[in-house]
DNA sequence: CCATCTAGTGAACAACTGTTCACAGTGTGG
DNA sequence: CCACACTGTGAACAGTTGTTCACTAGATGG
């Protein structure tokens, strides 16, 4: 019935305590499966398209059943939304360990996106779509997480020799840049995984371009004290 | 029943020739009463959730009308991006008529893009949320429009000083960027709109900041003759 | 061990969906 | 003027939806 994903149980958030009774670890395993069949389904559905018949249906349990977990869809799409920016920070630790020859800082960054998109597609597609999602909640869920990711690249970003000294509206205004330019690249990114694989090394190379581009930029910036 | 737009008939398109017969004229009449049903749907829906009794309901005809016009709910879509496109072509237009003082080149063309944007919301907000559409034609051709649109002001830019003499491929990736930057805008502008109006001023700053910002970098810029 | 709590069940509800159909009214072209 | 072509109608179809309900099986804690 699942028709993409080979291993659907293999997330790794819900920390099931120790000693936990049975009792809990079964309910927070259904929840998972919830979420997991939300998440598959979402591969070609919207988040306000998705029926909580169908997310049951998907993990295998009694419609009723969905109501013990989320009062309405847009609770399960709150969690989702948690659930992939604890990934996308997955994606800046890793970023962050890759040894930073601060020549090679730009392409192996963008060899660690890359992977990372292949890695946790599903994610990624919801981030980026529901991004604009109807549901208004969800969508705010998400903008404000963005812009927390975003302050947290800026921090990050102080570190790197040309953007120091910065004043923080700067920073952040760069980060931001970055940020867009990682969502509008997953977005490629999705589309070429599964229509032009053999495309991929274009895209990367177009990305990296933009990188250098925005680098460049910082040379030449001479921050304001204009208010944000 | 349309709880936002006040004029609905205001639209433009569906030049129905002078010597169309009443037959030709009815028809073009409630095609666009369904087009603009859905669009007026479209507020606070996604595509992929947009029923065909709806649309007609939102029309003011029966359900099986819907047919006569469209085979299925994506047809709707195709034209309603087509719809959208027009108009995005009309922003470039004003903003090229816009005389062009070149220090006041970013503040007029932000100010064009802000007064386009509230005045078509609609095709904004559609093109935005429907760029990720699971929808897979509405999606390409979307896609396959925003990339025109981008090599369309690549030659505009063409005429600049600073970027005249860059290869094509440079220019391309300059424009997308640009075309990103606004995507991402219309994006912040109907949020705004909608929600934190007394905001506007912050996001028109932020947004010339980013626009001098990419010019800034073009200065520092040479070009490369690497393959696109 | 027993009383209590609770995650999941399956049936039931009215409401809605997409699509088809024969049909009606009416411009159109000969 | 007449026969045709075509747009819009309203009824009908089987399916699906969200949500509620009384229920059961079984873990929990005293």
């Amino acid at each position: 019935m699942s028709r993409h994903r080979s291993s659907r149980s293999s997330h790794t958030g819900e920390r099931t305590r120790e000693h936990d009774g049975v009792r809990t670890v079964d309910k927070s395993r259904t929840r998972r499966a919830l979420l997991d069949g939300a998440l598959d389904l979402l591969r070609d559905r919207s988040l306000d398209n998705l029926g909580i018949r169908e997310v049951t249906r998907a993990a295998g349990v009694a419609p009723a059943a969905f109501y013990r977990h989320f009062q309405r869809i847009d609770d399960l799409g709150l969690v989702l939304v948690e659930e992939a920016f604890a990934t996308l920070r997955g994606l800046m630790r890793e970023a962050r360990e890759d040894a930073q020859d601060p020549d090679r800082i730009i392409t192996s960054s963008v060899t660690v996106l890359v992977d990372h998109v292949r890695a946790h597609q599903d994610h990624y597609r919801f981030i980026a779509r529901e991004q604009m999602s109807p549901i208004v909640s969800v969508k705010l869920a998400i903008r404000r997480e963005l812009r927390l990711f975003a302050t947290e690249l800026a921090t990050d970003l102080a570190r790197l020799p040309g953007v120091d000294r910065w004043p923080t509206p700067d920073l952040v205004m760069l980060a931001e840049m970055i940020v867009a330019l990682m969502v509008d690249t997953s977005r490629r990114l999705l589309d070429v995984f599964e229509e032009a694989p053999e495309r991929e090394a274009e895209v990367v190379a177009d990305v990296e371009r933009r990188l250098r581009f925005l680098a460049l930029g910082t040379t030449a910036w001479t921050p304001r004290t204009t208010a944000r």
